[in-house]
DNA sequence: CAGGTTGGCGGACTTTGGTCCGTTTAGGCT
DNA sequence: AGCCTAAACGGACCAAAGTCCGCCAACCTG
């Protein structure tokens, strides 16, 4: 298990094609774009198919698969927009979120950070990250990058690999869902409760020690 | 938010149906368990159908989501013998992982025996898991009142519904896969890591204090 | 501008989880 | 035993994601 370290944020922005596409091609995946923005907003995204996508688009369902691969990629490449400035936020922005902040403190703010686009955009999340594309998204890539670095840097000398994969889990669309419905918690709440978590850890991540 | 916990055990079983079900649907509901077992047991979960499960079964596709709702619901009704027999581990059965340890120990055991539940049916249980049948199964319910009673116990003063949730989803199998699968994890690395985050946490639980 | 090729297009088709409803039958009652 | 009814049965049906492949037209080349 070694965790790769070189280059981190080189393709950050999902790699482009070294070809160049077609007219028709841009042309059409700006206006699925368009139409799934539009029928989700309007209609909620779980009660929009595919297939009237298409068909609101203009185009056939053959080309919207070709474009997108699948509902989930569809969704996610919605949020592209506001997936970078969150990213930009913890890479280049200005602390807590950003370089320059003790490493606990960025990783609280970034949870927050996570928190609120969840907030904002739980509906079209919850779409794109059913299934394994879950964990395998660009998104998740860079998350998985940036708090191993963090991790690293607040304790050089433990494994971050398995508390890494544990935070992310508790920043899923799912759980994020779940507090907010059955669990009846208000986004202030589970701000909250991430804090004390990540809190909690600090005396543990550098010398972890088993109770009693 | 209020957690209930009043009668803490009273329906872990699912619970019996008040009017006993007619012969024609036992025998069938046991077939159709054959079938599923089999099937699965031959070709993998993710390769068999429900049409195929119920062919097998000589019972009507109608009949089989009659007696089980779903395919999630299924595959939960394949695992509700291990399913029992592990909680009757965490209810009833010797420490640590029964009553009698301390609330910590006690806590890292219910893990590592998950851990162990998930290893051996991981299959199965990923189809029980899918969607919002995660955090609404029964199973679930009785993690969450059982961790919650725990981390009571453990801390008083504080809170312990983000907590729970948080170390539930560390405790899912979409995670445990991707842990296994993409991140190359072992078992034994799994439960280190559990064993780590919990007794992290333990300087956390009673006063959680952010860090810096 | 004409021709060719290659990527793109579109919709018919497949698969599969889940529903509906007309038909059948188990089992209590007389 | 015969009847009656509620429960159960079963398979046709539906919705929706994803695939396939023959046709078309965008762009390059001459």
């Amino acid at each position: 298990m070694e965790t790769r370290l070189e280059l981190p944020m080189v393709d950050l922005p999902l790699l482009e094609q070294a070809a160049p596409e077609r007219a028709d091609a841009t042309r059409n995946r700006a206006r699925i774009l368009d139409a799934a923005r539009r029928l989700f907003a309007d209609r909620g995204v779980a009660c929009v198919s595919m297939d009237e996508i298409a068909a609101a688009a203009g185009v056939g369902k053959g080309t919207l698969f070709r474009r997108f691969g699948s509902r989930a990629a569809l969704a996610l490449a919605l949020l592209s927009e506001r997936e970078i400035c969150f990213q930009e936020g913890f890479i280049r922005g200005a602390p807590p979120l950003g370089p320059g902040a003790p490493p606990l403190e960025r990783l609280i703010a970034f949870g927050e950070a996570r928190l609120d686009l969840m907030a904002d955009h739980a509906e079209v999340l919850a779409a794109a990250e059913i299934g394994p594309a879950r964990f395998d998204s660009p998104p998740y890539a860079v998350y998985r990058l940036h708090l191993t670095l963090l991790l690293r840097e607040a304790s050089p000398a433990h494994d971050p690999t398995y508390l890494v994969e544990t935070l992310l889990a508790s920043l899923g669309v799912d759980l994020f869902l779940h507090l907010r419905g059955a669990r009846g918690m208000m986004l202030a709440d589970i701000k909250t409760g991430w804090g004390e978590l990540v809190g909690g850890l600090t005396g543990a991540v550098p010398a972890p020690v088993l109770a009693r």
